[in-house]
DNA sequence: GACTTTTAAATGTCAGACAAATGATTTCTT
DNA sequence: AAGAAATCATTTGTCTGACATTTAAAAGTC
C-alpha cells in the first residue's frame, strides 16, 4: 500500500484509496485487522489524525468496522446484504429528490424491474411471501388508513414480491428502485375509489403468483403501473390548474 | 442539529448522522453551504477533529465537497448519476465476491434485468447505443483478443443495451448488475466456439432491437443466459474434476 | 480453580498550532 | 481612472502531543 507524495489529492483520499483497493483487490481479507493506527500513519509518514479521517472515510462505506480496547482495531468488514440494501435506499431516494427525475421515469425504472422479478416469484412462490402479500393487500383495504401508512404498505407488498424470486441479489438491486419511490408516491392523495383499483391488482397479482403464472403477473404489473402512471398524471395536472 | 450527548455512539458517527438527516430532510439544500468546522465544533460542542471525521464520512458518501480557502467550506452534494454509478458498482461488486453469491445467483439477476430493460430499448433504440452494440460485437469477432479483453466488451455491450432504454434510473440500478459480474466472468475460459456462439447472439440481439421487436430481444438474452450459465457449469465441472 | 485486580494496547477525544489555498481587499503603478 | 500587484482574512488540510475510555489478557488473591 502505497501513496503518491506528488500528487495534489488530499492524503487522507489517497490512504484510503489504498486501502479500499487492497479490500478490493483481495490482499485484504474479510475479517483482517488493519495495522493500528499508530502503524498506519507511520507507514504512510502522516499524523494519526490524517489516517482517522481516512479510516472513517471507509468505514462510512461500510468497508471496514472498528473495535476498542485491547486487541482493537479496523477490521475489514464482510459487507453485508442487509449494509448494501440500506446503502441502496438512500443513494437512490437522494439521486431521485435532487436530480429533478420525472415520476414516469421512475416509475417506469421500478415497474420494469419489478416485471423482471414477476416470473421467478411464480415460479418459486413461497407460503412466506405469498402470506406478506396477502397481509398486506388486507391492509390496504382497511378504512382509514392515512395515505402515508398505505404507500407504506404498497411498498411492502412489493417488496415481499420482490424478494419471493428467492434471489438476494435481485432483492438487493430492487430495494432501491422500490423503496426510492415511496416519497414521491406520498404526493399522491388517495381516493377510496383509487384505492379499491389498486388493491384489487394487487389481489389478482398475489392471485397469478400463488397459481405459478408468471406472465399473467407480469400482466397485472403492467396493468398497474399504467394505473399508477394515470393516477399520477392526474394529481399533477390538477395541481398544476390550482 | 442536535446530538444526543447520552447515546454511547461515537460523536463523529452522531454528528454525520445528524447532517445527513438535514440533508435528507431537505433542510440543506444542494450547493448550500455548511456553517466551518469551527462554527460546526463550537455548534455540538467537540473539538473540531471530531468535527472534520464526521464530514470525512458524509464525503465518502458523496453527500458533501469541501473547498479550501476563502469562502470555502463544505457544500451539499448534488449526487449525480454518475457517483451514484460508481458507488453502485463497487457496492455490487463487493458484495458479490464477499458473500459467496454463486455464479447462477449473480447471473439469474442479472440477466432478469438485462430482460427487463431490452422491450424499452428496443421500443427507443438509439443510433448511438446501437453503433456502440455492433461495435462491441465486431470486436468481440476479432482473434488474439484476451479473455479479460472479451469479457470487459461483453461488458460494454449489455451496457449499451442497458442505456439504450433511455432511462437514467434503469441504467444507475444496472450498473451494478451489470459490471460487478465481470470478475466472475473473467474466471472463464472461453474457447474460440463459446465466443463465436456468444458473439453470434449479441448479433442477433442487436439486430432485434434494432427491428424494434422487443420481445425477441428479450428471448435472446434467455438464450444466452441459458448459453452463460451451461458454460459456466462446464467450466466448474471441469475445474472440480482435476 | 475461580474470582478480582492490574496492566497494556488500542481507539476516541481534545487543544492548539502552522501550512496552504483562495477569494476579497487594498495598494501601487501607469 | 484603470489595471496590476501585493496584502489580508478566511477556511480547510495537516501536525504534535496529550488525556480519556474501552477492552482483553495477564497477574495476583483467596
Amino acid at each position: 500500500m502505497k501513496i503518491d507524495p506528488n500528487s495534489s489529492a488530499d492524503l487522507s483520499v489517497q490512504i484510503a484509496q489504498a486501502i479500499k483497493e487492497a479490500i478490493i483487490s483481495g490482499r485484504l481479507i474479510v475479517d483482517e485487522r488493519l495495522p493500528s493506527e499508530v502503524e498506519l500513519s507511520d507507514h504512510f509518514q502522516v499524523s494519526r489524525p490524517t489516517v482517522r479521517e481516512a479510516l472513517k472515510r471507509l468505514a462510512a462505506q461500510s468497508l471496514i468496522r472498528t473495535q476498542r480496547g485491547a486487541s482493537g482495531g479496523a477490521f475489514v468488514n464482510r459487507l453485508s446484504f442487509e449494509d448494501a440494501y440500506a446503502q441502496q435506499v438512500t443513494t437512490s431516494t437522494l439521486l431521485l429528490s435532487m436530480n429533478a427525475v420525472s415520476f414516469d421515469t421512475a416509475c417506469e425504472a421500478r415497474y420494469a424491474l419489478e416485471r423482471a422479478c414477476a416470473p421467478l416469484s411464480a415460479q418459486r412462490r413461497s407460503a412466506d411471501h405469498l402470506a406478506t402479500m396477502r397481509a398486506e393487500t388486507f391492509r390496504q383495504g382497511q378504512p382509514g388508513l392515512t395515505d402515508e401508512a398505505f404507500c407504506a404498505s404498497d411498498v411492502a407488498f412489493h417488496r415481499a414480491l420482490v424478494d419471493g424470486a428467492g434471489n438476494p441479489v435481485l432483492s438487493y438491486q430492487l430495494a432501491g428502485a422500490v423503496e426510492a419511490m415511496q416519497p414521491l408516491m406520498n404526493m399522491i392523495t388517495f381516493t377510496a375509489r383509487d384505492r379499491a383499483v389498486i388493491t384489487g391488482l394487487h389481489s389478482r397479482i398475489a392471485d397469478d403468483i400463488e397459481a405459478g403464472d408468471g406472465s399473467a403477473a407480469v400482466a397485472g404489473l403492467q396493468d398497474l403501473e399504467d394505473e399508477t402512471r394515470k393516477l399520477a398524471a392526474d394529481v399533477f395536472a390538477a395541481r398544476a390548474k390550482r
